[in-house]
DNA sequence: ATTGAAATGATATGATATATCATAATTTGT
DNA sequence: ACAAATTATGATATATCATATCATTTCAAT
């Protein structure tokens, strides 16, 4: 996860909900800063807690949860499926539309890389899927394996 | 899910495992064979049921966790990582090796198709993501969309 | 200020998964 | 064929992830 400029990230966001009539509540606000704050990805329950590390509140889970969606709706956020936790996008500052995100996931410190993969391969990867005559939704990637420093680890 | 001989398929199950010294149970191959009957991903809770159903036995989820996981060890039967489900593998009685599996699930009928994905294509994934310095592990692609079937019926 | 809509809380419960210790079945060495 | 060791399975408890539902609060528009 690289790091990131909190403060300018959380501007675009709330500039972002703005632009699309949607309401970045102060709890959304703390939830997005938990994870944009966090090494790792983190499951709904570890976010309660962290949440109520920073706020010194209660946050009920289910709260969590709709927060997420919110969150997740508007881009903001990504869930990985592979291992239920979720992630702060990485490309909330960029200027550009958000693409299909592509997660390399390390095993070993669960730290997570949100890639751009090449936009030839994935169209390639489309046509090759639909020649079996499947409609493709989202084909967010979830790449599991080892990142560059716990490879040299072992 | 294409329909498969399932005798056929068990038969180079039994072998597959003997020929690795390893020991396909009844209760396995139970296990097994109602993946290979069922019509869509199963949980590790309806197989159980499923099971209950074909022997007129109770058997505890926990061991069915664990005689899943032996199958996977196999590459008998495989997890979808985004919707925690059971599969079993569409290869078993093909003569090749085992490669890395690819699912297209149709996220209204809850069919999978596991597809050879174009090993150049899967290759130039792999290129790609090593230009990021990650190590990829397995590149199971799990991809959601709709069938044939289901796109028509929309 | 009133009202309607959206957000959040509270509570319950369902669904998925693992830890751990006990028992049974199978293999192995003699 | 028997005992010991290994492997497989059962039983029980509990952790973890997620949703349903109804009540209350907050916010925005008039």
């Amino acid at each position: 996860m690289a790091k990131v400029d909190t403060h300018k990230v959380m501007q675009q966001a709330e500039r972002s909900c703005a632009d699309h009539g949607v309401r970045l509540t102060s709890k959304r606000k703390h939830i997005l800063e938990v994870l944009l704050n966090a090494q790792a990805p983190r499951s709904a329950y570890e976010i309660a807690e962290l949440y109520r590390q920073k706020t010194e509140e209660n946050i009920p889970v289910m709260s969590v949860y709709r927060m997420l969606d919110f969150l997740m709706q508007n881009s903001l956020v990504h869930k990985l499926a592979s291992n239920n936790k979720f992630i702060a996008c990485a490309h909330i500052a960029c200027s550009h539309s958000h693409q299909t995100p592509q997660f390399l996931i390390c095993d070993n410190c669960q730290q997570v890389r949100e890639i751009g993969v090449d936009k030839q391969l994935i169209h390639a990867l489309e046509e090759s899927i639909e020649h079996n005559h499947f409609q493709l939704n989202s084909p967010q990637l979830e790449l599991h394996g080892l990142c560059e420093t716990c490879q040299q680890e072992s």
